[in-house]
DNA sequence: CTATATGTTATAGTATATATATAACAGATA
DNA sequence: TATCTGTTATATATATACTATAACATATAG
């Protein structure tokens, strides 16, 4: 999968990291079992440091997308990803929250919020759909 | 209007600063017109620097949510709020894109997700309208 | 056995962001 | 004149982000 990092962006770089393998996840570029780069490679690949990729790894680890194995390697997880808890959906509302205020402000119609919301939605289901025998 | 800080949030202060005003105008209870506490006045009372508040204000003048006048103080807007333009869109759709790609792995629906939405469309709309006189 | 690959740990350094503390300044107003 | 604005300037402390090296434990390939 192809992974590109924005270096002038204000999102930390493990950050943009993060999203990228869970945005690949969610579109089905990237499937249960399947391999990552190592450490090492993915940084070489990207021109930054090792432990700035380690870092996203142990994120994607601790929220349950991806398995380490100390010599396998690191692998997006076989068993499915754990769904939604309460806290999870807290999170969620506490990030749009902000972004509602501000589109009511600056006269964005709730159906035109969720129009982004639903194109988004789109935009990850169009390769993860499509088939059936899946 | 009653702000309230969280020092174990890891939003920074002036952003939560920020977002509460910007809140605070998408209710309305911050209307066009009115006058926020100066620096030193809000500073003091939730006890924190006034380099900390007069931050959250830059960011709100360079937004377009407030005037400041050098000594007459922090106004919100009267002309009301400069409306969304593409660039702001295009910044609704980046932070909620992570948002779709995490929920769709953790099997929250596009309803469900929606439905999110809108009750936050609905808290924010549920003081600032009901009355036909304003 | 040896070499190589994994993730991991440790140490150090630099740069930036966040927040604080103090002080002083310019200008309007009471 | 005293007091209130926001503003500017310094300095300090802490945390975060990122990099640079080195070394370690362990599985696997040759």
């Amino acid at each position: 999968m192809l992974i590109e990092i924005d270096l002038e962006s204000d999102l930390p770089i493990y950050s943009q990291l993060v999203n990228q393998i869970i945005e690949g996840i969610a579109t089905g570029h990237l499937k249960p079992g399947e391999g990552l780069p190592s450490v090492r490679t993915l940084a070489a690949d990207l021109g930054i440091n090792l432990h700035t990729v380690n870092k996203a790894y142990q994120i994607l680890k601790q929220k349950g997308f991806v398995l380490i194995h100390r010599q396998k390697g690191v692998v997006i997880q076989p068993q499915g990803i754990a769904k939604a808890d309460a806290y999870f959906i807290e999170g969620i509302k506490e990030t749009v929250k902000p972004l509602v205020a501000e589109s009511i402000c600056r006269d964005i119609s709730e159906e035109e919020f969720i129009t982004y919301c639903r194109e988004l939605f789109s935009y990850f289901h169009k390769q993860k759909g499509g088939f059936s025998n899946e």
